[in-house]
DNA sequence: CTGAAAGCGCTTACAG
DNA sequence: CTGAAAGCGCTTACAG
């Protein structure tokens, strides 16, 4: 900077001002300064910066503690994230772990190489949101903490379901269940179980459906069981609503074992799905696919705001969009 | 720093020579420091640091081009490559692309933000590995480059299919297909295609196999379609052996449909999933797994070394350790 | 519209 | 074993 400085024959002030565009500087002058800087290659030096301006602009993503199996749907957030803040002109850092104790946050903080932090699967009254606001961390959440104050991007589960309910309606489905998670999940406060439930409930309510919803734990054998359960018997139901994409191979596996074609016999949506996992299924499932990309580029936009105080999103809240494949059709009419 | 260092009745120095430990310091010299260090919960400041000493501290990794549907062992590799990032006293920041120019990397050097890169899904020939060079930025390689100068860490397939076909042999198999990736792959100078077919075909050869290889496009209706095939006539195979995820999924519907059971009909190996999409599907599907926190500890312990000039791992081949699972047995008499 | 200078919080030869 | 001081490459009041 300072041979930039010297070659456009300025100071370096001028030549910092330029690149900050902090101060109005004569077309005469700048040209002269570009000019000098691509005819030295020059580069600004991002630690240098960070140290005197106290804003290093690297931002950090924590990825989910115990990952609530997101799957594919996490790498999406993570390389979107890491998109998102590029184009912002920043840097993403992985943070996997040290997100517990206050004494990481401190380090973290303490040793200033991040600006912030993307919060990952934030649940109601999550510790981690508390914790960043007395260190005086900036944040930024994926998820509703349930406090009101701080804006979060969240998954919009009344017009996800709305549109998964009125497709089935539409095809002539009258009788459906919905697979909820597991009731742990449902204990933790991790706010998807309810809302999502709540939402399926009200829209079925809505086109007077005969409905359920179950809980199922995370896993295949967990879902095959449930499967069988729920298909025998008379009255069984033509549709079910998966959210539980762990238990989702065991029911499929089931349905199969049963004699029940797939979309024949019954219609499958599976619901917060990574598209890619959804359309690599054979059949390709119906799905109303997690908008992992945009969630992560909102929280990025949002957490880059607060920290230059320019203009956020704020809370915005995302329907997942639904995506109709192949293991959805029209109901026989007998079941 | 400059407190703790008045606190104790030191030089400024002396306190960053404790920290560093790189000169000797009087006990008592020192237990003053450490006293005041955290009487004043000092900590030292990563961006100056970064910017006396020209080392940040701060490696990147960069995330594969075209990800080649690694699927869920990517996530492995990136949380992996992040853990040891950490353990190593390093940060992780995500590169999702501008490898590609060398104006890019030019950028990511001038920043100074970056000492080295992690790069992952290296092919032969691959032009990442000559412009980092040339730029002088530190790097350590998942994938081999095949120049034979740098280290690298890789897959070893001979290990990995030894105990695959092994196993299928210990159960009375004889017969076996090699379902590898599209020709495309092979073509573009991607190692593991052309390694893993050669190490099947040695242990097939070597146990007297009567065996095929087949190429087969990453789509699980290429799958589906590849596994109709196989299956028709006589003289069908009893176990497959299959290094591609993304045609996978058609390959076990094919089967279904064909009415043929597994593992009772045909036992299947996945050669190269992630351990987690192994045991989700249902039946769970007997496999090698890609080690990919190992390969991504090794990688970044690698990077570490060339930048603080300590030990490094070198070159080192892992094999996909074998874990049986429920989609392999023992064939019928007459298939 | 531009400059001179202090300062960001460390590291590391140079001296003793 | 310890200190004084220059310097890393920028930013940003303060002055003009």
């Amino acid at each position: 900077m300072k041979d930039v400085a010297a070659r456009a024959g300025v100071s370096v002030s001028t030549v910092s001002y330029v690149l900050s565009g902090d101060r109005p500087i004569s077309g005469p002058t700048r040209s002269k300064i570009l000019a000098a800087m691509d005819e030295l290659q020059f580069r600004p030096n991002a630690v240098a910066r960070a140290l005197a301006s106290k804003r290093s602009r690297v931002i950090a993503l924590a990825l989910s503690p115990h990952s609530r199996g997101l799957g594919l749907a996490e790498l999406d957030f993570v390389r979107s994230a890491a998109d998102a803040a590029r184009s912002l002109d920043h840097h993403l850092v992985l943070l996997t772990e040290g997100m517990d104790s206050e004494a990481d946050l401190a380090h973290l903080r303490g040793q200033g190489l991040v600006d912030g932090v993307v919060l990952m699967e934030v649940r109601l009254g999550d510790p981690r949101v508390d914790q960043l606001r007395r260190l005086g961390l900036a944040f930024s959440l994926i998820g509703n903490p349930g406090e009101g104050e701080a804006p979060f991007v969240d998954i919009d589960f009344d017009r996800t379901l709305g549109p998964v309910v009125d497709q089935l309606e539409g095809l002539g489905h009258r009788r459906a269940v919905f697979v909820n998670q597991g009731a742990g999940a449902h204990a933790a406060g991790y706010g998807p179980v309810v809302r999502a439930q709540r939402a399926f409930e009200d829209h079925a309510r809505r086109v007077g459906w005969d409905f359920r919803t179950v809980f199922c734990e995370a896993h295949p054998r967990a879902g095959a069981e449930l499967c069988r359960g729920l298909m025998e018997g008379t009255g069984r139901p033509t549709a079910l609503v998966v959210m539980n994409d762990q238990a989702l191979g065991g029911i499929l596996q089931a349905l199969a074992g049963l004699g029940l074609g797939l979309p024949e016999d019954v219609s499958v949506v599976s619901v917060l799905t990574s598209a890619l996992e959804a359309s690599r299924a054979v059949p390709a499932l119906s799905s109303a696919d997690l908008p992992s990309p945009q969630l992560a580029r909102l929280a990025v936009e949002n957490l880059v705001a607060t920290l230059s105080s320019g203009p956020a999103p704020g809370t915005v809240l995302l329907p997942c969009p639904f995506n109709l494949r192949e293991s959805t059709s029209r109901p026989k009419e007998n079941p």
